[in-house]
DNA sequence: ATCGTATATCGTAATTTTACGATGAAAATA
DNA sequence: TATTTTCATCGTAAAATTACGATATACGAT
């Protein structure tokens, strides 16, 4: 990757691109599935319901934050983690319209 | 990565891991909506919009391909690219199930 | 004050991704 | 037949991803 053109790339694409990048491994979309469905919100707790190391959950958790999807409160020793819903939102909405584009154009050549 | 463990997750998650991995590059975003929005279709079209190098852009689609989005289908010296219409469909409708799975559970915990 | 628990981070290694230019193959054109 | 066009593939390099164990940190409990 000599140098770096995402610039010219749209913001939108740039994002939606983000996004499902924080969804593109099995073990992120589990966790968010975990999130979602359980009471579980702890790195152990996650750790536990996965076939992965304890750092590589966390890491995971770490790519889910910065991506916006998740936030980490630090309760004590733990830290909860639970959707930003907020971003969430955003999230659905920018994946959504993305999906929408993709479609077969009315002139379709093949 | 030593060994892959990808196999302890379920079908569903690898799959939506795998299709969000194809859009998860603003050049194959970029690439799917030139296909959805014109009738541009063919390597060369593409490449003179995108600021990338034909190689490049070939690269891109064949990923594309591999994820079953996209087909490609040779026209002489050419190949026209334009959406796998069933695989499509699967890969809509995955990502839908997938993104209204990921929601806020009724018992936030923070 | 010490110990145990939970998690983040570090260091490291293997693999994958991204990108480019150069080259090859195959069809169309001169 | 020779040339041009179009695209895929090869070779390569830089960077990012994924994974793990080890360690550090910080809090709670004893």
């Amino acid at each position: 990757m000599a140098i770096t053109k995402a610039q010219l790339f749209n913001e939108k694409q740039i994002k939606a691109a983000e996004f499902a990048k924080a969804i593109s491994h099995p073990a992120r979309i589990a966790i968010l599935q975990i999130l979602a469905k359980t009471n579980a919100c702890y790195c152990g707790d996650i750790t536990e319901e996965l076939p992965l190391a304890q750092s590589t959950i966390s890491q995971h958790l770490k790519a889910l934050k910065s991506a916006g999807i998740i936030k980490g409160e630090i309760e004590g020793v733990r830290t909860c983690y639970c959707f930003d819903e907020e971003n969430l939102a955003e999230f659905k909405s920018v994946m959504e319209a993305m999906i929408n584009e993709i479609s077969i154009p009315d002139s379709s050549c093949c």
